[in-house]
DNA sequence: AGCAGAATATAGTATTACTAAGTACAGGTA
DNA sequence: TACCTGTACTTAGTAATACTATATTCTGCT
């Protein structure tokens, strides 16, 4: 689907963290994972990005591990303010998705 | 609920488009609906560049109407490609939390 | 005359995702 | 060797959006 970005904003993050958290991974992982799930505008440069930012808010951490097949990937994990701040965004999504049904229905 | 800048960018504008198509409001109107549902962080100001930037591309037009407590207000109603606007608002709304649901989930 | 509340307006800021370009490394091929 | 493809990461700059903070206008009330 296109058009997502402004959507994304502030969602994107919670996707990162969410996937990151059922197993250390990587960016080019990550990217490929969103794509594949049909967000077809998301580059590697916006995942970087993310990551990054969420490493600088001590989110994230990472351990490199060599590959065989290009430069070393950064495998990514949640710290305990990364658990912690991952349950507080499903719910503030679960907070506005409901306000979104509820001003939909009415 | 606190916190939901981010979240809330690319949404609020759809609510406040779903919100003027239930019947024509104005601005200070609008406010106070989201505050009573439980957008606390929601100003007067927030909403009032929302409705600034709809209009300016065309998605609603208004007629001015005097009021007995204050200066005129400006009853905004959609125009034909706002509700088209709409209408993809929600279908992206549509993708994207359920895609939400299918990240949380796996 | 002055105040509170209703109602709109707007300049400036922070945050975020995207664009676009670049670097680095491994394996295969000519 | 030299070159190419695909993997993998980096980053400066841009656009869009919501919030902060302040200002202005108008009406009714005291």
């Amino acid at each position: 689907m296109k058009d997502l970005t402004e959507l994304m904003k502030g969602l994107l993050e919670g996707m990162v963290l969410q996937i990151i958290s059922r197993g250390e991974t990587y960016g080019y992982a990550i990217t490929n994972t969103l794509v594949k799930m049909g967000f077809e505008d998301i580059v590697e440069g916006t995942v970087y990005t993310v990551l990054i930012r969420l490493e600088k808010q001590k989110l994230i951490s990472f351990t490199k591990k060599k590959s065989n097949k290009g430069p070393a990937r950064k495998f990514y994990s949640l710290t305990e303010a990364g658990r912690t701040y991952l349950n507080n965004f499903w719910q503030k999504w679960n907070f506005v998705s409901n306000k979104m049904q509820e001003i939909r229905e009415k």
